[in-house]
DNA sequence: CGGAAAAATTAACACGTGTTAAAGTATGGA
DNA sequence: TCCATACTTTAACACGTGTTAATTTTTCCG
């Protein structure tokens, strides 16, 4: 089970037996909770920070009209709240969209690991980055891709994710999410993401069904959205040339 | 000049005389920048930090079809990429809007800081974490309201920001920058930005000419977006009543 | 000061997504 | 096992925003 924190941060750099045991000695108080719980609400001074073992979690913030927007997921090895020991006060809430179980570890824990273990802090501070640029990514999505493109986004950054904590097979994952939570998430009201499914169906990209998503074919998926996995940093350091810097366009905008 | 940059980490906490000399020292070697040039592209592993000390800074990506987003706006005070050197490689670039004055400091002096400052260390983790909880605000926004509302939320955000900086007058404030800027932030079309422009003077809620923004009623424009400032950290902690807790609602859709 | 380039404005039309509501289908607890 | 509840699916229509393109205005620079 916590094998998936351990495989996750593994990526960042080599974190070594010590690493791993003190890790583990970080994580032995686990706690079930049921799906669609409050782990932490807005306004709150939360006095741990969680880490998700198994199941989904979602980081959401309910805007004056009383829609939920979901801003993140968080999956088995994720945190969800690393960053928060310094603010005074929760600008969102965090709640399980499944069952799930979760570490909660003391703010204290976290300053001893930050403090006294520096690859683990690394490799912390590193998650935390990468957590910002998904959102980044969500953004640039939410903005620039139409509804069928966003949605075969999402699935392809959640392969990539689950793969890395050994949650995926080549051709699919299990997806526990209802339309409505996938609404919240991808911007869109329940029944287009019902339409949308079953475009994505039709172009044989996809099946969602039963809770588990069936990826028909990856390849075409990711060409159809436009997939450059570069944001999740899921690979080490390249030094290849730098495309960008050749094709740089500041006024475009349609 | 630099002010904006001690003003702005001021509100955290209580710096001492020595941090405001430090942040001075650090800050000696500033840079004019000419409008509409890249400071990192997307790919590079920069070596430097950027601080903004006077002018509009943009962080962006673009997307497979070529438009270009902004997913951040930075003004004096604020620092481009902080967080960046863990990463192995830029995800996004980022590129002055305007003609700017901006310092760069080495990833080394960076380290310093905040290993050897504490009260400096804090402040720039806590920078850190509102530009992450404006990052959802506008994801949110993105998401959740029309583009009346999100453009009037923008506004009354940087009024805040600017504020803070000593950049914005009750009523107003400079705001130079063009409508496809702000199209690209919004997640609009020029066109579209154009006609809700109009829309929000025909309200009498502002008027944006000559890059001057004025607004009329800023309480009338507050209420018209739903703007709720929490997010922005920029008030002292308080200990009054959580009114989330008691109005939890979490399959809300629509 | 004048001319070229960029930005702002206007208009007509297209289309993606929201809205509402009703019917069907799973799901989980007693 | 069966019911109650939640979720999914379908349909018709409305509307916000995109698209394209032409025109006007501003800005910039020689």
């Amino acid at each position: 089970m916590l094998n998936t924190l351990i495989r996750k941060l593994s990526i960042v750099g080599k974190l070594t037996e010590g690493d791993h045991e003190t890790l583990r000695r970080v994580s032995v108080r686990s706690r079930q909770v049921p799906a669609r719980q409050d782990l932490t609400t807005e306004g709150d001074r939360p006095e741990n920070v969680h880490l998700v073992l198994s199941g989904f979690v979602c980081r959401y913030k309910i805007l004056p009209k009383g829609q939920r927007h979901i801003t993140a997921l968080m999956v088995p090895g994720d945190f969800c709240d690393l960053h928060v020991a310094i603010l005074d006060e929760m600008d969102h809430s965090i709640a399980t969209l499944t069952p799930c179980t979760v570490v909660e570890i003391p703010r204290s824990t976290i300053r001893d690991l930050t403090e006294n273990h520096p690859r683990i802090a690394h490799a912390l501070w590193w998650a935390t980055l990468v957590d910002d640029a998904v959102l980044r990514e969500w953004l640039v999505g939410l903005a620039g891709r139409e509804a069928a493109e966003r949605m075969a986004h999402l699935f392809c950054e959640l392969l990539l994710r689950l793969s890395v904590v050994g949650l995926a097979e080549k051709d699919g994952y299990a997806l526990p999410l209802t339309q409505i939570d996938l609404a919240d998430m991808l911007g869109l009201t329940p029944v287009h993401v019902n339409r949308t499914l079953q475009h994505l169906r039709s172009k044989d990209l996809i099946v969602l069904r039963k809770r588990r998503l069936e990826i028909l074919d990856i390849a075409r998926l990711k060409a159809f959205c436009g997939f450059v996995p570069t944001y999740l940093h899921h690979t080490p350091r390249t030094n290849k040339l730098n495309p960008h810097q050749h094709k740089l366009q500041m006024s475009a905008s349609g």
